[in-house]
DNA sequence: GATTGTTGTGCAAACGTTTGTGTAAATTTA
DNA sequence: TAAATTTACACAAACGTTTGCACAACAATC
């Protein structure tokens, strides 16, 4: 009866449960697993055991043995930025509610590492992966080659420009719509937009919100009030001198996102421009302290990205755990997408 | 010569490969890894062949097979809360650089859910684990049980009071030192601290530091204008209160953290104190933001979570790493201090 | 009392890879 | 030219677990 002190060795293995029994590791396996061909005495005798010796399987041989990883890659550009930390809490109560485990890593931004990164996930053979691209990723064969590895790939909120793929984005045109109607409404005729880089697919869509607004209310879309921005503070101070110097000077300002949104409040106040009221803003919610700062933008569209996590890392579950018919796999995509919603500020 | 169109099927293997070339498996396994009792016509051949096939190495198995999961575990409270985002980004430089990958989960502050993401971690195999407790653990039997498990486990900023432990986390006392001893040259004289909760070391350090630097000064420590907070908005305001009707009200207030010292300066704002004229306040870096705000703390203590990250898991590896001879490793523990820095504001 | 059915268990293969050992053939040495 | 050495490969075991199959023992059926 020496097996108790065995404690800090290596784990306790079902072969050693086994000859400790004296019976044959098949039966201990089906015992654990109340397989109903093994006895109900030999069932207690194998738990009592296992549970002496604080026994617990090696998932990682259980994971080789069933060529399943039952972990998802999850690759986004930068946790610092407040929405991928929120989708990142999505995403992982998700996969740890379906009994995913979660392998993390960040692109920072930067497109190569991305390739690095998206090549090791499929080395270390995830079940799946999710990724935000980076916003210098602007060749896609990597990825293309990725899904040939028949592993699934969800893209989210940074949608690259590839054909038939899934994703989960936020409707970004109609949050931009509803953004730019709620500025109309309160009688801004000159709007100007400081956007994101053309090769942005949210860039785009915030664009289309933006004319639809305008046409809707029969205004004529002005394209010398669409800028688009590198999103720095540099780009965006360029961006607002060629505004203020504009000879339609916009009495509204819609930013891509809250960080812009910063930068054009500090620069405007630096020239003793009355935020939200010789200029309206309306930006995009990422940052939850903006609501502490003392000059913010009067709405903001939420982009709920908490939620958005969620729906990738289903949709990706789904599509891992989908039977091996693929007739429709091939030929049907998920492209969902979460509704934003423009949240006014309370007044000050 | 029909092995060229099964792309898209199962990954190749490296049994494949031998049948294909008609050699034994061992031999593909050491052409493949450059071993030098394998001819250099073979090797030319293998290579050839595992390049045709797209053959890439099951690492699962090979983790299975050596028992090392080539995985650290990474828990931590908040991903939201900047420390942690720029904590997990120098843990995963430092995984990808010496080639692990990062298991990530967050507690969310929950001390039921923290000690299942560690059974989970401890099920999964993981070579390590990093972890930085939650506010709301004051148990600490599941963390000692995890240690008889000989996986390494190292504790970072968050540290439980436990013996016997590995931990990387910076000096509170001497930043909390520098940062009072930075008020009483300015003149102050009655300084206020809004602490943490008692359980934490971090709150223990950072009254000693202010302790020291009174005593430093020949002042005495009065313990009235030392409170403990739970670090929430309404905890923070009351705190706020007692100072402010206390018989010595505080010209300067540090604060545990930039989420207490918000709370702080927006409570004295909307009663109508002047920030940083009717008192000075001084926190602990957390927010990047900060510094677009306002009214900020005139200095701030920076702790380099990027920094702490790194070395937490340079340790952990290390502690992975080492021969096995124990002798030392049970007897010595790593207790890693970040010297943090004090930064003062540029004046407004 | 032979046949079928049920219950409980063991054997062995499989997953993909590495690695120690065995062994031909080719080369060098005496 | 036989013996010793080297070279180049194959065989098989191992890692921990699951699972299809075989098979024994026993009970139930005809």
């Amino acid at each position: 009866m020496q097996h108790l002190e065995q404690m800090s060795d290596k784990p306790t293995t079902i072969k050693e449960i086994a000859k400790l029994l004296d019976i044959s590791v098949s039966t201990v396996s089906r015992a654990l697993n109340d397989h109903s061909s093994i006895g109900l005495i030999t069932k207690m005798r194998v738990k009592k055991m296992a549970k002496e010796l604080n026994y617990e399987p090696n998932q990682r041989a259980i994971q080789f043995l069933q060529g399943k990883s039952h972990t998802i890659g999850v690759i986004l550009p930068e946790l610092a930025e407040s929405f991928f930390s929120a989708a990142i809490s999505g995403i992982e109560d998700i996969a740890y509610k379906r009994n995913y485990t979660v392998l993390l890593a960040q692109s920072h931004d930067d497109a190569d590492r991305e390739k690095l990164l998206i090549e090791k996930m499929k080395m270390q053979r995830v079940d799946g992966l999710l990724i935000s691209v980076s916003k210098t990723t602007n060749t896609y064969e990597h990825l293309e080659a990725f899904k040939k590895s028949n592993i699934p790939i969800v893209f989210f909120d940074r949608i690259p420009p590839v054909k038939n793929i899934h994703f989960v984005a936020s409707n970004l045109e109609s949050g931009t719509y509803e953004a730019v109607n709620f500025l109309l409404k309160k009688g801004h005729r000159t709007i100007g937009m400081i956007n994101g880089p053309t090769n942005l697919v949210a860039s785009t869509e915030r664009k289309n919100g933006y004319i639809k607004a305008m046409t809707s209310h029969r205004l004529k879309f002005d394209p010398s009030l669409m800028l688009n921005c590198d999103l720095t503070e540099a780009g965006t101070i360029e961006a607002m001198d060629t505004f203020l110097n504009h000879k339609r000077k916009p009495t509204a300002i819609v930013t891509f996102n809250d960080y812009v949104a910063l930068f054009a409040i500090r620069y405007a106040r630096s020239l003793n421009i009355q935020i939200n009221k010789d200029i309206d803003f309306v930006s995009y919610a990422n940052l939850p302290l903006i609501n502490y700062m003392d000059f913010t933008p009067i709405a903001s569209v939420e982009q709920f990205p908490y939620k958005q996590g969620k729906k990738a890392a289903d949709i990706l579950l789904d599509l891992i755990n989908k039977p091996k018919g693929d007739t429709d796999s091939e030929t049907a995509y998920y492209n969902v997408v979460v509704e934003s919603e423009l949240i006014i500020g309370k007044e000050k």
